[in-house]
DNA sequence: TACTCTTCTTAAGCAAAACTTAAGTTTTTT
DNA sequence: AAAAAACTTAAGTTTTGCTTAAGAAGAGTA
């Protein structure tokens, strides 16, 4: 449980730091948006803690910054902005939450609990008759157990959890593989002949579409 | 989408009602918490707003019921409360979010789209009773899905983006083909009758008009 | 370190689907 | 009725995706 402080004024960052070491989280701290920024994307942090007043970049672009590569880690806003349309700003930029300085620090902890909430509650996702535990990373075909290497674990996972869309083959590399360059050679389709073999105890639903010249599709409605 | 609001005063919960159906929302009211209760477990809104102060119930008793069976729909919070023991209390009890009143419907409604981010916002265009929806990449003619192949689907979408207006051909080989020199043969018109065919499944109206001498045109205005 | 086993990636052949062209047909306009 | 524009069809070409197999890279173990 990795917590990123991006905080310009080190009282506060080491009181967080220190507060949230001592409740057994890891904490990273950055002293800029820029650094921030690179932090978010090393680490992968779970959550981010954000102040809304930073040195050169400022917490709204940091955070919308984050968000373009990352959209599901929570942010959470530290302001002593106390306006309503501050307030509004910050949660249009992506952040999930915030919280108004001077704020103390068992609310903090309250607001971080709820993010990670859900978090040890066995994650299970679904698609058809296909089940994959995240937390002991097996994947269930129709009540039988189906073994699967990482990137093919990784690449199924990606396809359920945006279910029922299009995921194009760039997208796909991207963010399965984390190559940010011009897709090529035909790996994707190797594993997704692969994950499809061993899927297809039952084949007779399509649970993975392949829309040509797009891209493929994870889709159990009907 | 619905949203279920749990909240006594009919002012409040009225002004919220018609606020979040403008949005486009579903809601539906419960005046205690009991129903409340009742309510959340019968129809099983997408989130559900919850006012601290309650008849019958407090709103964190309410919270917590609601919790034993339900970890996941999210829970905001509406107080007056303004102490922090107060608000760690919600938040204990299982809610993850709380607005303090009086607050803005706009810093609401923020603060509810937080909880549906992620959510498959379906991009659906249509024309008549054509419905495309560009996630799924998908086709329904009179609810019927029809296979479109790329080209197809491109050429449509684009005319269905420029209803009302007539396209050139030169204009849809530009912005579909992306060749930005004159148009030769007839490839639209190919395209233009697959299309056609395709979708003609009851063919009463023309949606997609030619325009003689100029191009064509999406129009549903009957 | 070397050996082994597993996993990942590349490349090539094949088949099917999609795209384009062109020629003949129909419709519209003058 | 003639000419122009649009429609339709079908055949040839190109693209795309599937599959397989071989070799490269990595992980684990002696």
């Amino acid at each position: 449980m990795r917590i990123l402080i991006i905080e310009d004024e080190t009282g506060i960052s080491n009181f967080l730091k220190q507060g949230l070491e001592e409740q057994g989280y890891e904490t990273s701290v950055a002293t800029d948006g820029l650094q921030g920024i690179a932090l978010a994307k090393k680490q992968k942090p779970e959550l981010i803690l954000l102040d809304w007043m930073l040195p050169k970049l400022t917490g709204i672009e940091v955070c919308k910054k984050i968000r373009e590569k990352d959209k599901k880690t929570p942010i959470l806003f530290l302001t002593a902005k106390d306006t309503i349309q501050e307030t509004i700003e910050g949660l249009k930029s992506g952040a999930n939450d915030y919280i108004k300085k001077p704020f103390s620090f068992e609310e903090l902890l309250e607001r971080i609990k709820i993010h990670f909430r859900n978090e040890g509650t066995a994650k299970i996702i679904t698609l058809g008759n296909i089940e994959i535990n995240l937390l002991k990373h097996s994947v269930l075909a129709g009540g039988q157990e189906v073994n699967f290497t990482q990137r093919e674990f990784d690449l199924l996972q990606y396809l359920i959890e945006n279910k029922g869309r299009v995921c194009t083959r760039n997208e796909i590399i991207e963010n399965v593989w984390g190559i940010h360059f011009e897709y090529d050679t035909g790996v994707i389709d190797v594993f997704m002949n692969a994950i499809r073999k061993k899927l297809k105890i039952n084949k007779e639903e399509e649970f993975i579409k392949t829309i040509r010249g797009v891209g493929y599709m994870a889709d159990d409605t009907h």
